[in-house]
RNA sequence: GUCCCGGUGGCCUAAUGGAUAAGGUAGCGGAUUCCGGAUCCGCUGAUACGGGUUCAAUUCCUGUCCGGGACGCCA
């Protein structure tokens, strides 16, 4: 079945009616009236008054005489420059539901992608440091960018580009040799690798000299240098085993963890090219690519001592990638605080004349503060990711066993629900905002939370399981005619098009505000109106509207990366 | 210093240049003989400030103020 779309049916009557304007450029002038009465379609007319030397009511006024009544149009009513559509119900209804309820899981997804790649690059966190809510956003936006692609048809390869490489693991090593021991790293993992790495930093106040030394050990790792190499490993497989934990608890997987010291070997390539191409310049001792006719500072691919950056890892990435993935898309989902490192080295691609280099978006979003202060890895003023979900879950758990006690897998369902809040509430906003964590907001699960709209699908759940409900029955949507029934149905009407906002916009919270719109028509509508009803045709007709209301929500709760429990 | 991002009720957040600025939270007041009260309904309350462009500005331009951030040998 083609798309439902009401937009393009109108914007082809009008087009008729309006000679010097084609269907895409009306398609983009209508918009959704502030308030149902007004109608469920408007067309602005006051650009059209410049055309017509006419007064922009005028115009809507006749246009509106000329609209011929059709399937989905019940009558246009001309207001102050606008000409307002108001659908026939019944049709739009009917054709909606009879939509959802036989796309089912695939309502909403498309083939737009069919052929084409696109390569999401997120989570990236550093090894050797605990995994902490700064690197929560990263995650989660990456991995919801990852589930929306899929859905459009995109083929999508989802890379965890790890922080393995660095003179920060000279220092580790430098740190390690000094004053750790095998028993204790045994022991303690990642939080013994974290309390060297701070004492480095402590001590290095102190002495100066240390510095030179982490710097040492990271170009003996770079040269190949046994040792370095071996202690680099064991700290990088202790790093991965928490993270792979985390990313359990999540629901996330990748399709490749080749980070950093993936493109060690690549990144000489990448310099001798820059030589070659004459964008390598000698200064103060390092080599640059001077950005300065493109109003960018210098931006550095190699150290004075010859040793590398992430910078020239990053080009060697974009590469590399394009060959492996020939990618049509190549997403980075990193923090706004890097957008000019973006731009320099995205710029660098350009002036090494791959046309592709537009092809690579950069995704940012916001910095996440501790009640109002920085994220501090050094001075332990962090929020660890896995305590933040494991109290979530626990909070959950208590209210189930306040309001469900006698439910069954209540451990899984807290899990899912806990887990979910959280993930919710950090793709609330749109990305770009600061976010200032606190534990009471975060474990608040009243309003517009995840719990809220879960809460809202197991209700459907609950209700379609109670009447016996099978997929598949006939109904008749005309029996659907009041306001609540008819504002739910036109919701799910939306879902398509918040599908590709949220696309186009590499926004999640686009799909996350629009799941509260829903689960807001749902509720209003099952206060208002009892289901199970004597009448069976009407009961019918509503068990429809439940069923595609549910199948709305656990579609649009899979592409944020959230479950979708039956019972809460 | 240069550049980037943000500023909307007490707090959090929304609004392809369009109509009466939309929700949540907190506060107050209501709703359950019936499908799940983690629900629903009502009340109170906002575009930092000045100028400009426009028929129309929360949105675009400009200046000021406030907050955050980036700007060579970290990633």
């Amino acid at each position: 079945m083609g798309m439902l779309d009401l937009k393009r049916e109108i914007a082809e009557i009008l087009a008729k009616l309006l000679e010097d304007m084609d269907v895409e450029q009306i398609y983009g002038m209508l918009e959704q009236p502030p308030s149902p009465e007004m109608g469920d379609l408007a067309f602005p007319c006051f650009k059209l008054s410049r055309i017509f030397r006419k007064p922009p009511a005028d115009i809507a006024r006749e246009l509106a005489n000329k609209i011929p009544i059709s399937r989905y149009i019940e009558r246009v009513e001309p207001v102050s420059g606008y000409l307002n559509f108001f659908f026939k119900r019944s049709a739009v209804i009917s054709d909606v539901l009879k939509q959802v309820l036989t796309e089912r899981e695939s309502f909403g997804s498309s083939w737009e992608g069919k052929g084409k790649t696109i390569v999401v690059d997120y989570s990236a966190p550093n090894i050797a440091k605990p995994f902490h809510i700064g690197h929560l956003l990263s995650t989660i936006i990456g991995h919801s960018l990852c589930r929306i692609f899929k859905f459009l048809g995109y083929n999508v390869v989802g890379i965890n580009h790890l922080g393995d490489w660095g003179t920060q693991f000279g220092k580790l090593i430098a740190a390690y040799r000094r004053w750790g021991s095998r028993e204790r790293v045994e022991r303690d993992q990642i939080k013994e690798l974290m309390d060297l790495y701070v004492r480095f930093h402590e001590e290095a106040e102190k002495d100066p000299s240390l510095e030179d030394e982490g710097r040492n050990w990271f170009a003996r790792l770079e040269k190949g240098d046994r040792e370095a190499l071996e202690l680099w490993q064991w700290f990088k497989n202790i790093s991965l085993e928490e993270f792979k934990r985390v990313y359990r608890i999540l629901g996330i997987e990748f399709d490749s963890y080749a980070g950093e010291s993936f493109y060690v070997d690549k990144v000489w390539d990448v310099v001798e090219e820059l030589r070659s191409k004459n964008l390598l310049k000698e200064s103060e001792g390092a080599r640059i690519v001077d950005l300065e006719p493109y109003g960018m500072p210098p931006f550095l691919i190699l150290k004075k001592d010859g040793s590398t950056l992430y910078a020239t890892r990053d080009i060697a990435a974009a590469l590399y990638r394009k060959k492996a993935y020939d990618f049509h898309k190549c997403v980075y989902v990193v923090g706004a605080t890097q957008i000019l490192h973006f731009r320099q080295w995205i710029k660098v691609i350009e002036l090494m004349g791959y046309r592709w280099a537009k092809d690579i978006v950069h995704v940012p979003f916001g910095t996440v503060s501790l009640e109002g202060k920085k994220l501090a890895t050094r001075k332990g003023q962090v929020v660890l990711l896995e305590d933040l979900l494991t109290e979530a879950v626990k909070k959950t758990l208590e209210i189930i066993e306040e309001k469900n006690p006698g439910m069954e897998n209540k451990n899984e369902v807290a899990r899912q629900v806990g887990v979910g809040a959280v993930i919710f509430s950090h793709l609330y906003s749109s990305r770009i905002k600061d976010i200032s964590f606190s534990w009471e907001e975060a474990l608040n699960f009243d309003g517009e939370t995840g719990p809220y709209v879960q809460y809202t699908h197991a209700r459907t759940c609950s209700v379609l399981q109670k009447a016996g409900y099978t997929p598949g029955n006939s109904f008749d949507a005309g029996l659907l005619d009041t306001k609540e029934e008819y504002e739910l149905a036109m919701a799910l009407y939306r879902f398509p098009e918040k599908v590709r906002e949220a696309s186009g916009e590499y926004e999640p919270s686009v799909i996350t505000r629009y799941l509260v719109e829903v689960a807001q028509a749902f509720n209003r509508f099952y206060h208002e109106h009892p289901i199970l009803v004597e009448d069976e045709a009407l009961r019918a007709a509503r068990l429809a509207l439940v069923d595609a209301a549910r199948i709305v929500l656990s579609n649009g709760l899979w592409l944020i990366g959230l479950t979708s429990p039956e019972r809460i």
